[in-house]
DNA sequence: GTGTTTGCAAAGTGTTTGCAATTTA
DNA sequence: TAAATTGCAAACACTTTGCAAACAC
């Protein structure tokens, strides 16, 4: 099987060995939750957006799993959440360094490598407060 | 009347003025919110916490109108929304260019001058893309 | 007086939770 | 079988809205 590094079986087994060193057993809803999520490149959605995926994927998860799912992953580091919109929440597959630029209107966000952008002058917080991250968000709009 | 430049009938004129010159009629409820609000140093607050406030100084607003007032003094300019929150939305008297650290456990806003910090780096948007801002929070932690 | 604003209560939105039924190991 | 997970529906927190009464000019 030495070709099929990317066949479906093998993505299932990657997936189902990720979740396992997480720390989360692979549930079907996880496996496939975790498949629409990691299998391709880096990915920013909602719960209802991944909701709406995997249902018109044909596959049914609730809701509420949605939900507690996206938290259980961002708790292992699988995902980070980003909060651009009082709205709603996003999540996030980069966990690595990196910023964003986000569209508003349509809710999209865009990645910004985190070696391209650098915030300088960030002062001493107040005494007793550490930094914990640096956020930079980059509202943008259509022309 | 010289010398009473802070007196409270003169901040009453004073928010009377501010107001129709943003086309908000000065009704009682908003010359209160104002007075809280711009009489002093620069603010963070939730409508809730208005609202508290406000209560609590004895003045009775419906929590509706303190938030409909809020997004209409963000209308007019008076305030600026800050999301660094998914659960709620903040709004600062400090209207300028500026940064905030954040104290999520606490809800706890602190500005930051916009002079103090510098961010470089940020790419070109995508095609078709405008910058409209460029917000950086610094979240924090107690040590 | 006339148009604006308020306050209430109801509705809305995104999210979380309690718990019985199901699934995993 | 024992412990973890799911799905539903109800509960939640925050926010918005419809509309009659009150207010500003």
């Amino acid at each position: 099987m030495a070709k099929a590094a990317r066949s479906a079986k093998n993505l299932t087994a990657q997936t189902t060995a990720r979740l396992r060193q997480s720390g989360l057993r692979p549930t079907r809803q996880r496996v496939e939750l975790a498949g629409l999520l990691f299998d391709d490149c880096d990915r920013h959605v909602t719960a209802e957006s991944l909701h709406d995926e995997i249902t018109k994927a044909g596959v049914k998860v609730s809701l509420a799993t949605v939900y507690n799912t996206l938290h259980q992953f961002t708790q292992a580091g699988l995902l980070r959440q980003v909060i651009v919109d009082a709205a709603r929440s996003y999540f996030d597959t980069n966990t690595g360094d990196h910023q964003h630029f986000f569209l508003e209107k349509e809710g999209m966000l865009i990645d910004i490598p985190g070696e391209a952008i650098s915030v300088a002058g960030v002062p001493n917080p107040p005494p007793g407060l550490t930094v914990d991250r640096v956020d930079v968000v980059v509202r943008v709009k259509r022309a």
